[in-house]
DNA sequence: GTCCCGTTTGCACGCTCCTTGCGCGCCCAA
DNA sequence: TTGGGCGCGCAAGGAGCGTGCAAACGGGAC
């Protein structure tokens, strides 16, 4: 069973602001010795509560200017198409996330790109033809107020 | 100057995807030296092409089932008034991106919620009774196709 | 072609860090 | 009170890290 105590989550907040902590600077954050943090840390990716560590790129740095949100209608609701668009969806890597969703829109995903011609590359010579879209529309990011992926942990230690 | 070569490349592709390889890992993926690789990735790090390194926890494991799409637009779009947004939505732990996009809504909120009663107190507690905020409407997320946050570096080889 | 200089590489070494075995203390049930 | 199970810290063997150093490489100047 899966069961995350409070020492367990002192040392996933703690891993996930900074993936690389030593065992040791775990241990003086928790409370605990090296080799305790160490063993439940091996636990904790072992039962797959960690899913992973991962470096964090800067997407300014490395020249990706334009972020996008891309809605997207398919041309039929059959589970075939279903598929195959989520095929398409997994084989382009400028599409970092996609999700369904309540409302309007089918689809909607975020993605990367140099510029703009990659976004409209994207759109026009990619989503567009594609047999199981019917319509696509994009929003481009004017500002990140915000981007990460962090827990709120802190709301586990009282519910 | 930052210039990232094609080892530079490898080693970054392959941190993304595991942030915790080790440099003689790395070497063999790139082709070098443990200690070359040990160099290039500090000055990486450095020069903040690596802005940080964080561990992917499960949502699942730890018991947030809802992730919610949330459109804001502001009373009035004052400097004050939009410092204010932002300096609330910098507060909310459950609130993982914040974007202003063209189009309709003056913000998209991306949430991460335990359950249907935390969307509605953060809507209808938090984010509504905020002196900064006119209306919000928000979509919930019903699937996931796809969740990360790799930028497509196989781009960067051509161009 | 040749020389020179700056850059990048691989190797070696000292040091830190990781992990596993071990024994101890705590808690609960009998 | 006693016995078993669990979680802890300590210590040691082994792996990994990063710096110093010398060699190889590459590009200009002549």
């Amino acid at each position: 069973m899966t069961s995350v105590d409070a020492f367990d989550l002192k040392i996933l907040s703690a891993l996930q602001d900074d993936g690389r902590l030593t065992n040791q600077e775990l241990a003086e954050l928790a409370g605990l010795s090296a080799s305790q943090c160490s063993r439940r840390r091996m636990r904790l990716e072992e039962e797959r509560v960690i899913a992973g560590y991962h470096a964090d790129l800067s997407s300014e740095a490395l020249g990706f200017g334009v972020i996008a949100f891309i809605q997207v209608g398919l041309a039929t609701h059959s589970p075939d198409n279903s598929k195959r668009f989520r095929a398409l969806v997994g084989r382009i890597d400028e599409i970092q996330e996609a999700y369904s969703l309540t409302g309007d829109a089918d689809y909607v995903l975020k993605a990367v790109l140099r510029d703009l011609k990659g976004l409209s590359n994207l759109v026009n010579d990619v989503l567009m033809p594609h047999q199981s879209v019917a319509h696509v529309r994009s929003s481009i990011v004017l500002d990140r107020l915000k981007e990460s992926s962090r827990l709120p942990l802190k709301e586990l230690k009282a519910g």
